[in-house]
DNA sequence: TTGACATATTCCAATATTGGAATATACTAA
DNA sequence: TTAGTATATTCCAATATTGGAATATGTCAA
């Protein structure tokens, strides 16, 4: 098609969830029902502040996390909680789908040895 | 968490997705109802042959497309279309959730002038 | 004001992604 | 065999991503 430019702006929000650590910190957001602190995020996932604010901040631009501020503290949460739910739960059942196709394949090899 | 190693895996699938080109295929597979060839696809998207060839491999390696051969040709087609139109319609979701976002701040910004 | 703390930003080097061009591989038909 | 076509791979330079260290910014409390 001749659209690309829409698919531009998908690739940037698929782009600020690929990333191992930003995935974690919204499976994090996800669970947890009040917003939470940079540095509770960067303890939780062990990680060093200045990191864990960076992802946000990438995670933030894309309008997938948000923040409250109260006096020093800026709080984080998940903007809309049932459509990343749903992205969450695509992408866990394509990684399942990846692991059964995986086993089939060794298991057919195997089968075959008999 | 420390289970990092999980969103390693998670982050990888979600990366063979995070770009505009590879959305863009994807998008073309999942309406079409029979595999097509690279060609095809590199036509359709306006794109070369060994751009597109790159791709549709980086998507295989993930399981999101795979292959069915005959004669010299190599046709591709998505290997689980309700799970990849689910991840889909979730960057769907989130792309317009974003939107309306955008668009509510410049209309408090506006209303403000009156 | 000052010091202490929370967060954001800058700098930088290592690494990854990208796409075009050229080349290699694979299959078919003559 | 050869030529022709489809696809995959390699090479390479440009660009993007990543995370740690250091620094900057902002807020509070004394």
């Amino acid at each position: 098609m001749d659209d690309i430019v829409i698919y531009e702006f998908k690739s940037q929000i698929v782009k600020a969830l690929a990333n191992p650590l930003r995935l974690a910190i919204c499976a994090y957001l996800l669970n947890e029902n009040s917003p939470k602190c940079v540095n509770h995020i960067a303890k939780k996932l062990n990680q060093n502040q200045s990191n864990i604010s960076k992802h946000l901040s990438t995670l933030q631009k894309e309008g997938i996390v948000s923040v409250e501020k109260e006096a020093n503290y800026v709080r984080y949460y998940i903007q809309n909680k049932p459509l990343l739910q749903c992205f969450i739960d695509a992408v866990n059942g394509l990684l399942e789908y990846k692991i059964k196709q995986h086993s089939s394949v060794l298991e057919s090899i195997t089968d075959k040895d008999k």
